[in-house]
DNA sequence: CTTACGGCCTGTACGC
DNA sequence: TGCGTACAGGCCGTAA
């Protein structure tokens, strides 16, 4: 799935199940994800409880107490859903009913998560490109996952002369550039083509050539963008879907991605949506208004 | 150093 | 219907 929109949509949607919650139980159903889980991964967590649920790039972490860090990224294809428990007044006691026995238990059920909210979340993800890791806090911008990635996008640190100055000297195009995870953190490929549409910069063009006008429409391109599609809930392709198995509607907003041979949405633009591939990804653009 | 490419997995859509 | 191929929102290791 998941770029910044979706993973932000993801973020909102735990809070109210994690975020100053305790871990009560935590199931493994199988262990082989792009980075396999660390010893004892399920052990560790149990008993722990969330200070506070944030986002870096296109990773979600749960600062844990204890001085660590739940990490976990989705991937291509990677879901978390939450099912809520229900909490039953008896004997003068709250009991708690568990989630549905079929509560995952799906074939890409990876990690199941039960907090004292209470709830279950589901980690799923048929392609195995997501992780789940458990990070010391104090070193988690040392770790490589995390040296070196870019400023926030919406964050103030994020300008145009940020931009400028991160793509000076680049030789690649602008919109492999803006994949770089380097440059700019939580783009895919979805919100570079979007981003480049609305400021009318041709993904062909050399980073090294965005100009000082460029960069300061990239910018605001890139901040709308981003902040329309999470008002949207994110966009929803294929495996996207929120916590609660709602979808996004951000993908039905596209002015280019996925819309090859279809016109071009400017008003007085005659052209249509072109399909290109820019290393090995698939890059849709209006060569009359990109440029 | 930078950049380009293949591979990781599974599921789905499409053409024959 | 069945089969093969291409492709999918991310990221990493390797090679040039």
């Amino acid at each position: 799935m998941p770029e910044l929109p979706e993973v932000e949509t993801v973020r909102r949607g735990l809070v109210p199940v994690l975020e100053h919650r305790r871990l009560t139980r935590v199931t493994l159903r199988r262990g082989d994800l792009r980075v396999a889980f660390p010893p004892h991964f399920a052990e560790r967590l149990v008993g722990r409880e969330v200070k506070r649920l944030f986002r870096r790039a296109k990773y979600l972490l749960a600062e844990l107490d204890e001085g660590e860090t739940l990490v976990m990224h989705l991937g291509m294809s990677g879901r978390l859903s939450v099912h809520a428990q229900e909490r039953h007044r008896r004997l003068g006691r709250y009991t708690r009913v568990p989630a549905p026995a079929e509560v995952g238990r799906g074939p890409h059920d990876h990690v199941i998560i039960e907090t004292d909210a209470p709830a279950t979340i589901v980690f799923t993800d048929h392609r195995r490109f997501g992780l789940m890791l458990l990070l010391e806090t104090a070193t988690l911008e040392q770790h490589p996952l995390f040296d070196g990635l870019g400023v926030e996008p919406l964050s103030k640190r994020f300008t145009a002369a940020y931009l400028g100055k991160v793509l000076e000297g680049r030789r690649t195009p602008i919109k492999s550039a803006l994949l770089d995870q380097r440059t700019l953190a939580g783009l895919g490929n979805i919100y570079v083509c979007e981003a480049l549409f609305r400021a009318g910069i041709s993904p062909k063009r050399s980073a090294s050539k965005v100009d000082r006008a460029r960069s300061l429409r990239l910018t605001r391109a890139i901040r709308s963008t981003l902040r329309q599609a999470i008002k949207a809930g994110g966009s929803s392709l294929r495996d996207y879907a929120h916590t609660d198995g709602a979808l996004g509607e951000f993908q039905h907003r596209f002015a280019v991605y996925d819309r090859e041979g279809a016109p071009c949405p400017r008003a007085g633009c005659e052209g249509g949506i072109k399909r290109i591939v820019q290393s090995g990804r698939s890059t849709f653009f209006c060569p009359a208004c990109q440029r």
